[in-house]
RNA sequence: CGGGGUGUAGCGCAGAUGGUAGCGCGCCACGUUCGGGACGUGGAGGCCGUGGGUUCGAGUCCCGCCACCCCGACCA
C-alpha cells in the first residue's frame, strides 16, 4: 500500500510525478533540476532510441559526436540564435581546484582563457566542423545524427518534461539547395510524426511554427504538437529549415557545377527524452504508467498463483512451453515466479510499471487447461485456454497498440474546439482546454496580447490548413486560415 | 527571480504550553500464508536540513543560511 498514486483528477502534476517516480522510471538527483533516468526507465528510452535510430539510418543518415563544450565565440555568431539561447547557458570558467583554508575552492590561477558553453544544442560547433568538411557540391548532401546530452538552465523543471539537463537526438544536415533541405525538414517530421503515432500510440499535428516560436535561428520551424489529458499541448519534435544562416555565419560554402560558390543550405531537428513525459501523460491512468505494447521493455508478465513449493514446481513446468512460445514470436515476456512477493503485490506492481499484458497461472487453471489474461489499459480480465495463449497476446498487443492510440485521438478531437470569438475563446481556455483552432490576423503583436491575456500560444499552424475566411478572434482584421491555440507545457 | 509549502528512520508522517524522539509502510529473522499490494512474533535502523543565539536544558523559541516541491515569469 506504499504505492499509492494521487488520482490524477486531484492533482495533475502529482499524479504525473508519482507514476514517474513509483513507476521507477527517474528519480531526483542531488543536482537541481537534473534527474537520474531509472534502469526502467532507461529501457525505455532505448526503445524510443533504437526505433528512431533505425529511421534514422534507413533514410541515409549517420550518426557522430561532437563535443560537449563550446567555445563562446562560436555561440555567438548567429545573431538570433545567441537571443535565444544566451539566458540558459551555463558556462566553464576555470579548469582547476585547490585546497585552501576554506576547504576547496576554484583556483582563480586556472580561469580559461575563453569561457566554454556546454552546449544547449549544437549547431554551432557542428558548423564551424563542416566548414572543413564540405568544399564541393560532391560533399553534398551531409547527413549526420547525433546523440547527446543537452544543458539548458531552466528556472523551473519538470521530470522529464523539462529538466536542465536532457538527452536528445540532434540532425544535423547540409545540402545544395533550398528544395533539398526543405525536403528534408519534411522528411524528418513525418519520422517524428509517425514514431509518435505507431509506436508510441500518440497522435500528433504536425505544422509550422510562428515567428515567435521559432527555433532561434531557423527560417522554419517545424513541429508535431500533442495533447495531453489535463487540456495542455506538448511540443514533442521540432524540424527547422535553417536556410543558409548558419552557412553564412561560420562561412560553409560549396563550389556548385558550374564553379560558382554558394553557401550550404541547412536543417536541423530533435527529439528528446521529453517524449518521456509525453508518453507517460499520454496513456496513464490512476493505477499507474499504461505502456504502448510496441514501446514497453516487457510486453507481457506471467504470474505463478501457488500455495505450496510443489504447486509452483508444477506451475514452472506447465508454463514452459507458453514461455518458448511468446519468445519465438518476438513477444518480450517475464515469469516472475519470485517468491519474495505475493501474487496480489505483483499484479499491483506491474499495473503500476504499466505492463500491457498481464497473465495469471495458478492450480485452478493447472486443472482446465486455462490461463487468466488481464490487459493494462481497460484491466479487463478473461480467462483463456492455454493452447490459445499464443495466438490470443499476439492479437491482444495489437489491439492495445490500436485502441491506446485510438482512445487518445478520440480524445484529442473531443478536445479541439473551433472558435469564433474572444469571449469563447477565453471560456474554452479556462475550461475544457485542449486545441482551439481560432482566426489569427497574423501579427506578432496580437499572438503576445492573447498570451499575456490568456496564457495560451499559438502551437502551430497545421500543414494542409484549410484556407477559410474570418476574422481574427482578438483584433477582429481579417484572417484566411485558422490557428491552433492552447496552453502548453 | 517572485509567491506558497516542506525539511524528524529508506518512504509517508506525528511530536500543545521547551525536559533528551514516536507511528504506519518498507527492511532483517522465524513461522503461517499466496486467484488483487497477507498475518503473527521478535529485531535493526535517527547529528530531528544547516550555522548561530536564548536557556540549567532546544526537534520544539529567535535570527541567518541551504535544499527540495508546487504555482507564476523563461523554455524542448
Amino acid at each position: 500500500m506504499s504505492k499509492v498514486i494521487t488520482p490524477r483528477e486531484k492533482d495533475y502534476s502529482q499524479w504525473y510525478n508519482d507514476i514517474v517516480i513509483k513507476a521507477g522510471l527517474a528519480d531526483y538527483s542531488a543536482v537541481r533540476g537534473c534527474m537520474v533516468i531509472k534502469p526502467y526507465g532507461f529501457a525505455i528510452w532505448e526503445k524510443i532510441q533504437s526505433i528512431l535510430d533505425g529511421k534514422f539510418k534507413a533514410t541515409g543518415h549517420s550518426n557522430a559526436y561532437f563535443p560537449l563544450f563550446i567555445p563562446k565565440s562560436f555561440f555567438s555568431r548567429e545573431a538570433a540564435h545567441v537571443e535565444g539561447f544566451a539566458k540558459e547557458c551555463a558556462i566553464v570558467t576555470h579548469y582547476r581546484l585547490k585546497n585552501s583554508d576554506k576547504g576547496l575552492v576554484v583556483d582563480e590561477d586556472a580561469r580559461l582563457e575563453e569561457e566554454l558553453i556546454v552546449r544547449p544544442t549544437s549547431e554551432t560547433i557542428i558548423w564551424n566542423t563542416y566548414k572543413g568538411w564540405i568544399q564541393s557540391y560532391r560533399d553534398l548532401p551531409l547527413l549526420i545524427n547525433q546523440w547527446a546530452n543537452v544543458v539548458r538552465w531552466e528556472m523551473r523543471t519538470r521530470l522529464f518534461l523539462r529538466t536542465s539537463e536532457f538527452l536528445w537526438q540532434e540532425g544535423h544536415t547540409a545540402h545544395s539547395n533550398k528544395e533539398e533541405a526543405i525536403a528534408e525538414t519534411l522528411k524528418i517530421l513525418d519520422i517524428y510524426a509517425d514514431f509518435a503515432q505507431e509506436w508510441m500510440g500518440m497522435p500528433v499535428i504536425k505544422g509550422t511554427k510562428t515567428e515567435n516560436e521559432r527555433f532561434a535561428g531557423a527560417v522554419e520551424t517545424y513541429c508535431i504538437e500533442a495533447l495531453m489529458q489535463d487540456g495542455k499541448a506538448l511540443q514533442a519534435g521540432t524540424s527547422h529549415f535553417l536556410g543558409q544562416n548558419f552557412a553564412k555565419a561560420f562561412d560553409v560554402t560549396f563550389l556548385n557545377k558550374e564553379g560558382v560558390s554558394e553557401y550550404v543550405w541547412a536543417t536541423s531537428w530533435g527529439v528528446s527524452t521529453r517524449l518521456m513525459g509525453a508518453l507517460v501523460m499520454q496513456h496513464s491512468d490512476n493505477e499507474g504508467l499504461v505502456l504502448p505494447p510496441l514501446l514497453a521493455p516487457i510486453q507481457v508478465v506471467i504470474v505463478p498463483i501457488y500455495r505450496e513449493f510443489e504447486q509452483l514446481a508444477k506451475i514452472n513446468e506447465a508454463i514452459q512451453p507458453l514461455l518458448k512460445e511468446l519468445e519465438g514470436a518476438g513477444i518480450r515476456v517475464k515469469y516472475d515466479n519470485d517468491d519474495k512477493h505475493t501474487p496480489g503485490w505483483k499484479f499491483a506492481e506491474y499495473e503500476l510499471k504499466g505492463i500491457p499484458v498481464r497473465m495469471g497461472l495458478g492450480p485452478r487453471d493447472l486443472e482446465n487447461g486455462t490461463i487468466e489474461v488481464v490487459r493494462r489499459d481497460t484491466r479487463q480480465k478473461e480467462n483463456i485456454k492455454l493452447s490459445q495463449a499464443l495466438e490470443h497476446v499476439k492479437s491482444l498487443l495489437d489491439q492495445i497498440q490500436t485502441s491506446l492510440y485510438e482512445k487518445a485521438l478520440a480524445f484529442q478531437t473531443g478536445s479541439t474546439t473551433r472558435v469564433n470569438d474572444f469571449a469563447e475563446f477565453r471560456q474554452v481556455l479556462d475550461g475544457k482546454g485542449g486545441f482551439v483552432l481560432a482566426h489569427w490576423d497574423g501579427t506578432r503583436e496580437t499572438e503576445e496580447k492573447i498570451k499575456e491575456e490568456t496564457k495560451a500560444t499559438i502551437r502551430c499552424i497545421p500543414l494542409n490548413n484549410p484556407k477559410e475566411e474570418g476574422k481574427c478572434v482578438y483584433s477582429g482584421k481579417p484572417s484566411q486560415q485558422r490557428v491552433i491555440f492552447a496552453k502548453a507545457y
